[in-house]
RNA sequence: UCCACGAUAGCUCAAUAGGUAGAGCAUGCGGCUGUUAACCGCAGGGUUGUAGGUUCGAGUCCUACUCGUGGAGCCA
């Protein structure tokens, strides 16, 4: 049976009974009274259990409680200042429901090799709980934002035949009697199928990349929402994804404070991320470099430590645009001024968040797309139908991809992104 | 793949110069009518990651391996 009321909801029923359903988040007694940490998903619970208001047999079974027990408690709402959440509960009777023996994460510190083993039990404690929750604004937001500007869910395929960009490494599986498919690395290019169809379209799932990257900011599996707009060249690009970023930090502020103040985010840094974000040229970022003193080589991309540099004089996300073709992929359309760089763009998140947005403006003339798809080695055959939207009505487009966990880890001022998913895919863990 | 660091009680850590492995939390028992990671008392709990070596003696020094951590590269 659902309960009746959450945790949440109980500020305007004080003085009212009630009964409800959850765990034991943590208890503390002091001779006849025991205090009662009740946790039911949407809050946390103070219920106070005084030997005189309640049966002996009721008492007798409040010391059984262990630490995630789940149970149903009977009380009355009081307002309580001295209670988290200001609300607290007397209770008067109470029910153990499953048996929680030996839970083994204590209201102590763990290290992340402990807490990963155990992330399925991880995902009940306080600050995990707002990670989930503002996981969830995020996406909310990033659906809203795309509807509300006429965009089309676009869902590409995740089993593919070939690489999406060839540099990447990716996982393969047995297909059947087609050879080896390969889990898709990015939707991009049926996005762009897509936005042919129906003009402005983004995709939005999981991708998959076995790079072998130990850092922080990595995973094998993570989600990415690449929306590809027909027409927009790349300045629009940029309009938009800077109107896309400013549009998540304010809807996260507006309805997850509370959980941004559990983890104990500076929300004050995110307060600041407003339009207009600086839109600065490979060329320029790299004078930032070489004036900081920074040894860096004109060509080269940039790597975790330079977009730290290169992002920490804002307060905003910073656009870094026109980058040397080189060193970006095929399907990006030249800079016509400069043939030498390529109509691309990175959004670096401050706070040393790094690369949180990587978009382009895409070659739309097929006699260079075929230079490109030669110059880099790529199987022709494989990228027929992708020529087609060349061969059949090409139109100037743009697009950019958003990694979901490193934006949610960016938001919730997180130390590692194994905590932005609810269960992580790394190179040296798939469990549980 | 490369670089750096680490592995001691269920968890987080300590152990001075190589000399009998300790603490807090958790667990069990007892106490406490306002606790906020409650507190107080008592108790149980260890093949110091694995294998080998040096030494009278190794958690500590040496070698190899395993596992982990985060950084480079690659990328979102």
């Amino acid at each position: 049976m659902k309960p009746e009321i959450y945790i949440k909801d109980l500020k305007n029923h004080a003085g009212e009974t009630v009964t409800l359903k959850g765990w034991l988040y943590n208890k503390r007694k002091s001779g006849k009274l025991r205090f009662l940490i009740l946790r039911d998903g949407t809050g946390l619970l103070q219920c106070v259990v005084f030997k005189g208001s309640v049966s002996e047999e009721v008492f007798a079974k409040t010391a059984d409680l262990t630490q995630e027990a789940s149970f149903e408690v009977t009380g009355t709402i009081r307002a309580e200042e001295r209670a988290m959440g200001g609300v607290e509960m007397d209770v008067t009777d109470f029910n153990i429901l499953g048996e929680s023996v030996d839970y083994p994460i204590t209201p102590k510190e763990h290290g992340p090799e402990f807490l990963m083993d155990k992330r399925h039990l991880w995902l009940r404690s306080k600050k995990q709980m707002a990670v989930m929750r503002i996981r969830h604004r995020i996406v909310k937001a990033i659906r809203d934002f795309f509807d509300e500007r006429g965009f089309t869910l676009f869902d590409p395929p995740i089993i593919t035949p070939n690489a999406v960009e060839g540099t990447s490494t990716l996982f393969e599986t047995p297909y059947f009697d087609l050879g080896m498919a390969y889990l898709s690395q990015s939707g991009q290019l049926y996005a762009e199928a897509g936005a042919m169809a129906l003009g402005k379209v983004y995709t939005f799932g999981p991708t998959f990349r076995a790079e072998k990257s130990k850092t922080r900011r990595h995973l094998t599996e993570f989600w990415m929402v690449e929306p590809e707009m027909a027409f927009f060249d790349l300045d629009d690009d940029m309009d938009l994804a800077e109107e896309f970023l400013e549009y998540i930090v304010q809807s996260v502020l507006k309805d997850r404070k509370e959980d941004l103040i559990t983890l104990e985010r500076d929300v004050e840094k995110l307060e600041k991320i407003k339009r207009p974000f600086p839109r600065i040229s490979y060329d320029e970022a790299v004078k930032i470099l070489k004036k900081k003193g920074h040894d860096f080589q004109y060509g080269d991309d940039f790597g975790a430590p330079d977009e730290t540099v290169i992002g920490e004089d804002y307060d905003t996300p910073v656009m870094i645009h026109r980058y040397p073709a080189a060193v970006k992929a095929f399907y990006m359309k030249r800079d016509p001024e400069n043939p030498e760089l390529a109509l691309a763009v990175d959004v670096i998140a401050p706070e040393g968040y790094g690369e949180i947005i990587g978009g382009s403006q895409r070659e739309d003339e097929i006699e260079l797309l075929l230079e490109r798809i030669k110059e880099h080695d790529l199987p022709q055959e494989f990228f027929e139908w992708y020529l087609d939207l060349r061969r059949y009505g090409s139109v100037p487009h743009s697009g950019f991809g958003l990694g979901l966990e490193r934006t949610v880890s960016w938001i919730c001022g997180l130390d590692h992104l194994r905590e932005a998913i609810p269960f992580a895919r790394m190179i040296y863990r798939n469990t549980p």
